[in-house]
Order: structure tokens, then sequence, then C-alpha cells
RNA sequence: CGGGGUGUAGCUCAGCCUGGCAGAGCGCUGCGUUUGGGACGCAGAGGUCCGCAGUUCGAAUCUGCGCACCCCGACCA
């Protein structure tokens, strides 16, 4: 490609809205161009390291013996009202309609739809297991679409859905995944850690995230010092910090003035937070319900923190969260700044985080205005369902290991799987016949991956002052061939045209700059875009019959004879592949 | 969805407080000089000052209502 030709150009001063580094030097470099929040165009140079992501990923699937699909984008309502996911999704689904009035949706994920591509064609045992894939357009009307690539309302995902008979048949399919998902983000340059994840809105039985670890990222990690346990928050379990392990007390109640808040009221008592029961309460209702919704009273001890996805897990899933308002928290009993899970109403569903259940005696509120009560006991002066509903926090003991400490990380979720059984297969009904002639649920599993993020992720770990320093692998170019001086010595302009066609000819994608600019100029966007080897043609170097090349982001650069040019560059590039693989 | 911020040339922004000719730098076009790390001179093109309504002799500037975008949080794959 000839650079006087390429379409699009860089920018020499940062668009101001760009905070993350994959934002603005892609949007600097010109990969690529936003139309409105969330929803980018790819220029050439962009979509170029796109298609090799892809190609990547391609290569990935098929090697694990998956096969490649494409599902359609635009899909009727109806399907979605079969899973009920209609309402889940409903805050993200962008809704259609077609000429007859008729209700469909864009795309946000494709269970649905390849369960029933499977109902339709699958007849046996004889036709599984089977792994289908599509490398696709999603659309999912995100609240907030955020920093470039990494949170998109239009973006590519790579989505594959196995299809098996039993849960070892699962086994195998899911770690086929895993493997072919190490090996894609291994390829692409992006150093990913497998970590334990909530399995949200897809449902299942489980499921492991891909996450890049990096400030920029969203999600919050937890990982063990000592020993490898890694978890998304939403997930994470960890040890409480133990309680003094005293004998139960009588009751008391004591006399709090205005000490609505832990920390008023633990200073107010004298005793640390961890000794002091804290409430919160939320009304759980159906997906895309706006009233009515089931009362719910959580319970933790005063230094933790409620983790809601847990505390919807508690419930069963399927619901949202909302705090009470001050209308619901009256309408149950609740005297809000003293509340108290003794004595709560029968029509209130109480949920106590284990903390509370395994410490004794603490501060809880006397559900009248201003009043605490010391030494509450669960089991003894309260019943209410135990669980694990607390938010893991950095220094957190680890559940995993003897001695290990939790530390936070904020990660970008590049891929997630997860083990769905018949979550989807159920209620679509798809239905195959086992060896025994019996009509079996397949038991699925989905493995979602995000092309987009792979990009921005690929220049969050590699760039530095001057630009993107790309992966040999997903870089839009493998050489960056500089022609300085073209236009005023036509011995120099003939050698890079030769040398443009010899690299050419080998196979490799090379970038020609032949554009009348300055040295300074040249070079400086070469750094920017990023390209793994640049190869200077010059007066200086055609009058010492040799080239100059040099590996993006390396301090020196090598002089090589023009003889030995094509050759040298053609290992160079060898080696740069290497490097990630 | 809550909080904060920003909308003026292709990009980065000044002008707004205190109403009175639409501005700068970079980029772009042409000509000339220059040529190994974002050169220089001359000449030029380029505007729905986010939109609508209001106040005013007069609005980029003041007021109201919208819209868009960004950031933090909530939520989310």
């Amino acid at each position: 490609m000839r650079m006087s030709q390429l379409f699009g150009h860089t920018l020499r001063e940062t668009p101001a809205d760009a905070e993350t580094a994959s934002h603005y030097l892609l949007l600097r470099a010109g990969f690529i161009d936003q139309l409105m929040a969330g929803v980018y165009s790819y220029m050439p140079l962009g979509q170029r390291t796109k298609h090799r992501v892809e190609q990547i990923v391609r290569e990935e699937m098929d090697g694990a013996g998956a096969q490649e699909t494409l599902l359609p984008a635009i899909q009727p309502r109806e399907l979605w009202e079969e899973t009920g996911r209609d309402a889940l999704m409903s805050d993200v689904l962008f809704p259609v309609v077609d000429r007859r009035e008729r209700m469909l949706v864009l795309g946000p994920t494709h269970e649905e739809v390849v369960t029933s591509l499977f109902r339709d064609h699958a007849r046996s045992y004889r036709d599984m297991p089977v792994t289908l894939y599509q490398i696709q357009m999603k659309f999912r009307d995100e609240a907030r679409p955020r920093a470039g690539l990494q949170r998109l309302r239009e973006f590519t995902m790579k989505d594959a859905y196995s299809f098996d008979m039993d849960e070892e048949g699962l086994d195998a399919s899911y770690g086929a995944m895993f493997e072919a998902y190490t090996r894609i983000f291994a390829r692409c340059g992006v150093p990913i850690v497998p970590v334990e994840a909530d399995s949200g809105a897809i449902g299942g039985k489980g499921s492991q995230e891909f996450v890049f670890l990096t400030e920029a990222g969203e999600d919050h990690i937890v990982i063990c010092a000592q020993c490898n346990y890694a978890a998304n928050t939403e997930k994470a379990e960890f040890v409480r910090p133990p309680a003094e392990g005293e004998e139960a007390l009588a009751v008391e109640e004591i006399e709090t003035p205005g000490m609505t808040t832990i920390e008023e009221l633990a200073a107010f008592l004298d005793v640390p937070t961890a000794r002091t029961a804290k409430a919160v309460f939320y009304t759980a209702r159906n997906f895309g319900e706006h009233s009515g919704g089931e009362p719910v009273f959580v319970v933790i001890r005063g230094d933790l923190q409620v983790n809601e996805v847990k505390v919807v897990n508690a419930l069963g899933g399927g619901v949202e969260l909302e705090p009470m308002t001050d209308a619901e928290v009256a309408a149950a009993g609740i005297v809000a700044g003293y509340a108290s899970p003794i004595g709560v109403a029968d029509n209130v569903r109480v949920i106590a985080d284990t903390s509370v259940a395994q410490s004794p005696n603490l501060v809880a509120g006397a559900n009248r205005e201003g009043f605490h009560l010391r030494n509450v006991n669960h089991g003894r002066d309260w019943e209410g369902a135990v669980s694990d509903i607390a938010l893991a926090e950095e220094g957190h003991a680890c559940v995993r290991c003897d001695g290990g400490t939790l530390g936070m990380e904020r990660a970008i979720e590049m891929g997630h799987v997860f083990r769905l059984g018949v979550t989807y297969s159920e209620p679509l009904n798809a239905v195959v016949l086992d060896s025994e002639g019996e009509r079996r649920f397949p038991t699925m599993g989905c493995y979602g991956l995000g092309v987009d993020r792979i990009v921005a992720a690929a220049v969050e770990a590699h760039h530095d002052d001057d630009g993107i320093v790309w992966p040999a692998a997903v870089a839009p170019f493998d050489v960056h061939l500089v022609g300085l001086g073209l236009d005023r010595d036509e011995a120099v302009a003939a050698e890079a045209v030769a040398l443009y066609e010899e690299l050419t000819a080998t196979g490799l994608d090379v970038l020609f700059d032949d554009r009348e600019e300055s040295p300074g100029v040249k070079f400086n966007d070469a750094d920017l875009i990023g390209v793994p080897l640049r190869v200077t043609v010059s007066s200086r170097n055609h009058k010492a019959g040799a080239v100059e090349v040099q590996r993006r982001g390396a301090e020196q650069s090598e002089q090589v004879a023009r003889a030995e040019a094509v050759a040298r560059v053609g290992a160079l590039h060898e080696a740069a592949r290497a490097e990630g693989a």
C-alpha cells in the first residue's frame, strides 16, 4: 500500500475526548473514527488490524474443531420471549419494527438463535458433539459506552456455542474452547488472566472470564498474592475476618440518639464496626417491571459491604434490586437508621451474610427511633437465610489457600466462557435422541470474545510515548517502508520502489511512505502507526549501498546491505512473529 | 439512571463574566525555498458559534427548554 493513496491521516493533536491510550492512539493514528456514542468506523488501517485478529480467532476456533456459521443479527422478538430474556435484557435490547409492524430486535447475543438452528437440524446424539461459532456484530444499547473500543454499542464478537449429550461432553468442549482462548490472546499479544465470574444475564452453572489487567479497565478483579485464585468481585469469595468467640449474652436496648450510620454508631459505642450488624433493604423486581416486587432485608456485618450480584443469586436470580423507596420502607415497618432484623414483618425476605451468622453479640438496630440493641445473635434472636452476599475487598483473606491476601486490580473483560447446561435447550425445546432412543436436552456451553477489545487491549499493552507498538501478528502491515527525498533523487526513488515490490513479492504486507513529506513527519507517523519493522531508503543510505532497518520500539537501527535487505527483513519479520506466538 | 463537565473552522482552543466587524495555532490548497525526527516565506480557501424559543436597537455572549458528546458512579458481556 502506498501511503500517498491511503485513506485517512494521522492527527497531530490528541482529540480532547479521548482519555485512555488505546482510544487516543487509535484515533490519532487514523485507525478508527467515532460516529456517535459507542459506535465507530474502522478506517483502512484499523480494518486491517481487526481482520488479522479475526483471522487468528478463526484459525484457533477451526483448530479446536468448531464450525463457522453466520447467524442473523436481526431477530424476531418472540424468540426472546420464549426464554424470557426479552425482559431480562430489555434495558440493552435495540428494538426494531418492520414494515408489517412486527417486533424485532438487533441481536445482543445469539443463544436463542443458535439453539433454534440446532433444534431444526440436529436429530440425535450422532450429530453431536458440535460447536458452532460466528464472528459478527452485536448490538447492545449500553447505558454508558466508554473509552473508544472498550465499551461499544455496536461491536464485533466471536461467539461460539457447544452442544453435548452430557456433562463429560461439556467438560471436553469447554476445555477445548478454554485452550483456544488462551492461544488466541497469546497470539494477539494481550496478556490475560482467567478469573472466576458471575454468569449474569447469560445464565448457566458457572463461568470464567479472561481479563486483561489494566488501570484503564472497568471491572474489578481480586487476585490472591499467594496462590492462583483470581475472581471478578461480582463473584469473589473470601474468608471473613474472624469474630471473637464469646458466649451469647442477653439482648440489651441502648439509647443511640442520631446514630444512623455504622461509622457514627461504632464511634459512639466505641466498638469496632465488625461488632455491628448493618441492614440494607431492597425491593426485588422482575426485569422490566417498575412496581410491586418483593421486599428484601439484607443483614451484613458492619465492616463489610453488600455485593448485590450475590444477593440476586441468593434470591434465585432473574430479578433486579432497587433500594427501597421511603414509602416501601414505611410499608415494610422498617425504621430507617435503626433497622433491625428482629421483628421484621413476615412478608419481608431476610438474608444474612455468613459474617453475621458467625459473629456473636452484634449491635443491631432496635427498629425504634434513637435506639439500638446490643448482643444480637442470629439464630437465637432472629432467623434469616444465611448466604455469602459480601463484597470482597483488598486485604481480605483468600479462601483457597492459607495465609494468602487478596489484592485488587482493574481489568477489561476480553472473553467469557459459560457452562450453560440446559438453560436454553430446555425452554426452546431443542430435543435430541440419545443412544437409547430417549429424548434429551443437550448440555450447552457458550463462549464469547470481544474482537474490538482485543484491538484496544493490544494497544493498551503495547505503546510508548511516540505511539503504538503493534504485536507483529496484529499489526496493520508487516513493514513500513520510508522513502526520504524521493522527489529529489530519481535513483533513490527507483530503489525505494524496487524494494517495495521485492518485499511485497515475498508475501509481506508493506506500507510504503512515498509522500512528499519531510523526514520528521514520516518518522513520527511511522512511530505513531506502530508497524513492527521500519525500513528507510534515503540518499545517505543509497550512497552507502545500504538500507536502514529498525524494529519499532528498539533503540538502535541496523544498516543492511541493499543486496541483503529483503532476506534480512524477512528474517526479522519471522522473529517478530515468533515473539507473539 | 444519578452526579459533574463540554459544545465556536478538519483538529486543539480563545472570545462569553461586562451584548456591538467571527478569532489564533495546527491542519488544508497554490507558488517558491528547504530536506534524517512534526521546516520556512508569500498568497488563499474554510463557520448553522449544537438546536429552538425568548429578552434586546443589536445575541457566540443574557434567559428558558431541548439535543449531542465526554468523565465519575450505578448497571452491564
